[in-house]
DNA sequence: GTCGTTGCTGGTAGCGCTGTCAACGTTCCT
DNA sequence: AGGAACGTTGACAGCGCTACCAGCAACGAC
């Protein structure tokens, strides 16, 4: 009787069918589709199951049925606080599920993308969640040609290889730009790290914002391809302030500059807001509790992983959303840092989000 | 000629095998272990394999060989920054090897984890790498009966499953509050947030610092369950001070908490150090820029990720490492929040981790 | 010259599961 | 009543790879 057992001891389908007393196809489909088998068969398969504590091997069902339960994640940092909300957000939305997540960091390179896409792919999993819309031209070829529903995340743009999920960065940094006009700014510099091609992208709403105002002045402009941090923050604050001493405002690419900026501030005794107002780009948590609070754009980090996992689920599952292009939109949070004579978190310029409206092209915020 | 071909249009190992001339058998030794075969078989498999662009089918190869080359990483939080350096050290150990990671989420439940601990160990995982020594019995049992390498990460304790890689959370608290000592503080509270175990152990070696030097008071420590933020740091040190006006210092489980402490102070004016000094732990890299510039404990966050998936793999392979237990130690790094009258960045307390001494117990640092 | 020994190679037989298709019993329609 | 249609079940034949063991040549020791 021992003979069926596996040689690593393992209950095999073999032996709970047999308990069950049905044939090994019939416990196959207990698990894969209980609604197929009569109420009988259902109940004695899951004692079965159950009383033999059988766990299915996911490698005989990945070989046998040609596909994998594994969806790929291709985020391009780990550290980065951004990815680690919109991870979790995926995670979150992949429990449950019978999907499980595999994560690569392509630290960044399209190169390495490609690479690490390459070798998803050869694994065929059951769905691929991309960042960005800068792919290479091969990447791009894949991704069209992979059998499987595809979730871009971060951002939206013209041309979805499957389904996409995010939000105009150009958009957002015009809309922070704006915020700052209102609040009777002109000489607003920008400080970026990093500049991947979000980053550029915000970089590219703040320079058509300063043009279209008439105060466009490239020696506004501060960035750097090193890896983004508060103390870098303060640094490149540092030269800014050297380029342009009668600076009255700043918008950081992200979060992590800002607080950075506001140290330096404070070290240099500049008052902020009243000397320089300052505004960031994430809304990380801390923004609502520094003194002063600080202005920061809003993004809906979680949930763009949740929803980006949930969609492609579905997808897989053969449920394609209505809409395949998902704008999650922004919202400036207007705080302290940026609002001189005004109290803390006034209602707040928002982006498409809202509506959930579909875009194709960055749209203008109203 | 095609006929060959698998359904899904790839490429098997028997097509290289035939166009190297070889028998499917030596085209798979030649992944498995090239040096097993001559060299001029060895340079045709190689060409063969290039030139049909070859991509091993992991589903058929675990099938066949009874094992993954999956590690398996039980962490029990995505958000924290603590985690995503861990992370960050294993999956760059982890690049190159031909190990993949999986990833799960404990969220701080021991129930958590002995669910996907078994769901993981059903895949037979080539290595495993767990959070912590507070495992259930259940999950303890699995572990220890588990035929793979195993790690356990982020302390030390006296009883390893296998291998550990941490430092001493309680002797790394007892540094902190010996390092205030020495500046003067005598009143000196402790601000917690999550109270996961190794919090716990902070506090252990908080309160046993505090009594050594019969200091120790009820009314000095503040805790709750709610999840870490920079936000709960202020909220916590208010009621930290409406119990203890005359408090002159505070210990921070972790850098937020010490970050909303700072910023609280700024809004209530109170002067730091002078009038109360703040200590963190971790030493998240904005602790250097804060102003003042915040004392943190450092922990080897990145190294610890790293060498415990360094360890795994080589123990996978036969190679087990000379010691099973790494205790990497900790650095309290003085700065200008704990240190009046003194400039930045003295020299510092540290722990274990200099010496990487074996240690089985607590042990008092210097 | 015979017998081990070593180094390399190949054949056979699965690993545990699922796709496909045929077959069965039942119900419902005409 | 006959047959179509449906729902349910099972037999068969692999999925692509590797473990195991046998075979073979080349070589050296006696």
């Amino acid at each position: 009787m021992g003979r069926k057992r596996t040689k690593s001891g393992k209950i095999r389908l073999a032996e709970v069918a047999e308990l069950a007393g049905v044939s090994p196809i019939t416990a196959s489909r207990f698990f894969r589709n209980p609604e197929a088998l009569s109420v009988a068969k259902r109940t004695r398969v899951e004692s079965a199951a159950r009383e033999l504590g059988y766990v299915p091997n996911l490698a005989a069902r990945a070989l046998a049925s040609q596909r994998t339960e594994v969806i790929g994640v291709l985020i391009p940092s780990l550290t980065n606080n951004v990815f680690s909300d919109v991870l979790r957000g995926i995670y979150d939305a992949s429990e449950g599920s019978r999907y499980s997540i595999q994560l690569s960091n392509t630290r960044y390179s399209i190169l390495q993308e490609e690479k690490l896409l390459r070798l998803f792919l050869a694994q065929k999993p059951a769905g691929l969640i991309v960042t960005g819309i800068d792919q290479t031209t091969e990447s791009r070829a894949m991704l069209e040609a992979a059998d499987c529903p595809i979730v871009q995340i971060m951002e939206i743009g013209p041309d979805p290889v499957d389904m996409m999920i995010g939000f105009s960065h150009y958009d957002a940094a015009r809309a922070a730009v704006a915020h700052l006009f209102e609040q009777g700014r002109r000489r607003i510099g920008f400080v970026g790290a990093r500049m991947d091609p979000r980053v550029q992208r915000r970089l590219d709403g703040y320079v058509s914002a300063m043009k279209d105002a008439g105060l466009f002045d490239q020696r506004l402009v501060v960035t750097t391809a090193t890896p983004t941090s508060v103390t870098l923050g303060g640094a490149l604050f540092t030269d800014l302030l050297a380029r342009e001493p009668d600076l009255d405002a700043v918008f950081c690419a992200n979060d992590d500059l800002a607080l950075g900026v506001l140290f330096e501030c404070r070290r240099r005794e500049i008052a902020v807001p009243d000397q320089i107002a300052i505004v960031g780009f994430n809304d990380l948590e801390f923004m609502a509790s520094a003194v002063p609070t600080l202005t920061s754009v809003r993004t809906n980090r979680y949930e763009m992983g949740r929803t980006a996992a949930t969609m492609l689920i579905e997808a897989i599952d053969g449920r394609r959303p209505e809409q395949a292009v998902l704008d999650l939109g922004f919202k400036v949070i207007e705080r302290q840092s940026s609002t001189s004579r005004h109290s803390d978190s006034r209602p707040a310029v928002s982006g498409a989000g809202a509506a959930n409206k579909m875009v194709a092209l960055p749209t203008g915020h109203d």
